[in-house]
DNA sequence: TTGACATATTCCTATATAGGAATATTTTTA
DNA sequence: TAAAAATATTCCTATATAGGAATATGTCAA
């Protein structure tokens, strides 16, 4: 068997470095293709490949606009990913707390 | 050009649904290789193989002792996921604070 | 030393990309 | 109606899986 599909769901389809580079950009304000294809430097049918990548996730809603089409983040969408990080949060707090405690039991050794 | 490897960061490593489901049960404590396939119900080799892809992004940890290899969970390395959606968080909640209003809107319409 | 136990690796294959190039589609304007 | 502008789609290809099967490696016990 192969990898998931990038299309079945929000976690395959941020995998993508440039994915997530659309999905910051698109976080400011809505972006036409062009405006996109601009910012991110990125070929535009590339750009649309993508689009149709975080659209099929939902994690991007589009309306037209004459001949634009205006593409806008659907935040919702990204929850279940904070979500499930947030499972370690608590985990990660303890580890820096232990870092810290050492650094400090270093930094003023026992005399 | 094809997908990113699974072991290039985080983000690939867990877009395989079984990779989050051993990382949900390393959560809670350190376990033998064994234990992984018996809760997980797969085969130990898949169960090896995940491991390796996990540890390869640094996800995991692993120790030996005697002839078992317990595997537990680095929180730290699940961070920049947890901070990467975090920038999404001001808009979901937006969201769903107009959803809200929408519905209190239509709970009580004008008299 | 041999066998059992625990884990890792290799080989195989179907599948799904991501990017580049070329082209199609849709909408507006002259 | 034709040309231009904006965007989407198709075709092509190298590449990296994930799982199954078989096997290799490492460690302990008798």
């Amino acid at each position: 068997m192969a990898r998931a599909a990038t299309t079945s769901d929000a976690f395959n389809a941020v995998a993508e470095p440039r994915r997530r580079d659309i999905l910051n950009y698109l976080a400011m304000q809505e972006r036409s293709v062009s405006e996109i294809v601009d910012a991110m430097e990125m070929e535009q049918p590339s750009v649309s490949k993508h689009l149709k990548v975080l659209k099929g996730v939902g994690l991007v809603e589009v309306r037209r606009e004459g001949r634009q089409m205006l593409y806008k983040v659907n935040a919702m969408a990204i929850r279940p990913l904070h979500e499930w990080t947030s499972r370690f949060e608590r985990l990660w707090k303890h580890q820096l707390l232990r870092i810290k405690e050492r650094a400090e039991a270093s930094d003023a050794p026992k005399q």
